[in-house]
DNA sequence: AAGTGGTCTAGACCACATT
DNA sequence: ATGTGGTCTAGACCACTTT
């Protein structure tokens, strides 16, 4: 009698991962509860250490869990910030004389400090931009809090010749911020396109944004045009994407 | 004299990860071309097998490399499709009787299989296409691909009470697809929302896309608004992110 | 046949958090 | 003080790809 070929069993490291996956979705595990670490499921399993540690990986890999060194393995909480592109941007907003950051929290505080420098465009702004690469452009950094928790970096591009002797230079631009400004040079913003991808933090973006490994981020590039069409402004934002909604709205 | 406190340095699998992140990104190895994997590692660094594949998990989690068992580890080449959301589901395009996604591709290729069945309506479903929990829905379901790779999944769902007896029901939708069809309905989508998150695929999403590890999904729920207001379709779906570049286009 | 990455064991020591 | 996850070694065998 010919056997039967046994339907081939994926690896013990990732059998361990679903079995704690579907738990976790199922319920049994909830979010903020811990889960079965390292030394538990060498144990329950009788694997070693370097098993055990790969099925957490897995996990961790896939943003379901957080690990905490000297605590445990916990499941993951979610807490979206919903970022409606267009309500953001609308000039009710900035023409009201809040900044656009004010629509996203809907009054939760937010500690923020700008960085702002002069510089020379780099590739990925000047051709976004419409300025020779290398021209003279002012950057408007700054990190985003919520509840203290950085949750995104944005850099703000504008030609340093467009914004020169307007407050858009100071730390404090005044009521309505930088499109306020814009406005009162006769450069309103009218129409903007954000473009959006979304891939793993290097090294050194997951440090600022204090990301838990298996959170990717969202980079947006907005560009600001005004009523001809030129551009005005370059905005690069980059987000943690375990912190954020993104709401876009149009019509056929 | 008292000693300077050694400034603290990383472990080395992640100094060996930095090396080569920089050599990567400075370009001494571009795309395509292959890196030194694990036996080269425990040469050079003269570190055993386990700490050369931490290294290399690390670049393989921010997707920067691909790795090919048997072959070696290679930098990652990136192909963005750009998909601009307005013009897609402009009523030009389905108006003119070709199919949203055609729009994407300007005519490259693509196969597919439509999966067509009723069942009730998920929670996460029925919330936004405003219909009772586990209310008959039609859910059109499919995988998008490009030159054979798949690059998307997508299931289209809406009240079976309103595509009965109409062509949405069946695998050929005629001309201009379902939006065409729900136009000769009198139920013509005017208004779209597109909620818009990141995050790691599950086992099962890496698989069905065919996902390299450090490689995120983008999660898209739009909801189509006939000129009532009232939903007509919640098309959900999941793109390979290292395929795909959103682009939104809005006025202030 | 040779080389590659994938999985796994059995130990060890460390840094950190909780008790 | 104890338990936790983080790093690392030194082996081993396997599955796969390339030559």
């Amino acid at each position: 009698m010919p056997e039967q070929p046994e339907a081939k069993q994926p690896p013990i490291y990732r059998q361990i991962a679903a079995e704690l996956r579907s738990d976790i979705q199922s319920g049994l595990y909830r979010p903020g509860q811990r889960i079965p670490g390292e030394n538990k499921l060498m144990e329950q399993w009788g694997v070693s250490r370097n098993t055990a540690r790969d099925a957490l990986a897995v996990l961790r890999e896939e943003g379901l869990t957080d690990t905490r060194r000297g605590a445990g393995v916990f499941v993951r909480k979610f807490n979206l910030i919903p970022r409606n592109a267009a309500e953001r941007l609308s000039r009710k907003h900035w023409g009201a004389g809040r900044s656009m950051w004010d629509a996203d929290l809907q009054g939760r505080p937010h500690a923020e400090g700008v960085d702002i420098r002069e510089l020379e465009a780099p590739e990925r702004i000047a051709g976004p931009l419409g300025v020779p690469i290398g021209s003279p452009v002012l950057c408007r950094s700054r990190v985003h809090r919520v509840e203290g928790r950085p949750v995104q970096t944005s850099a703000s591009y504008l030609p340093a010749g467009l914004v020169a002797g307007s407050r858009i230079a100071e730390q404090d631009t005044g009521p309505g911020g930088i499109y306020a400004r814009l406005e009162e040079l006769g450069r309103a913003p009218e129409r903007f396109r954000e473009e959006v991808r979304a891939r793993m933090p290097l090294g050194e973006e997951a440090k600022t944004l204090k990301l838990a490994s298996g959170t990717p981020v969202i980079h947006i590039v907005r560009v600001a045009f005004d009523a001809d069409g030129v551009p005005v402004e370059v905005n690069e934002m980059l987000l943690d994407a375990n912190s954020y909604l993104l709401q876009y709205d149009f019509t056929s």
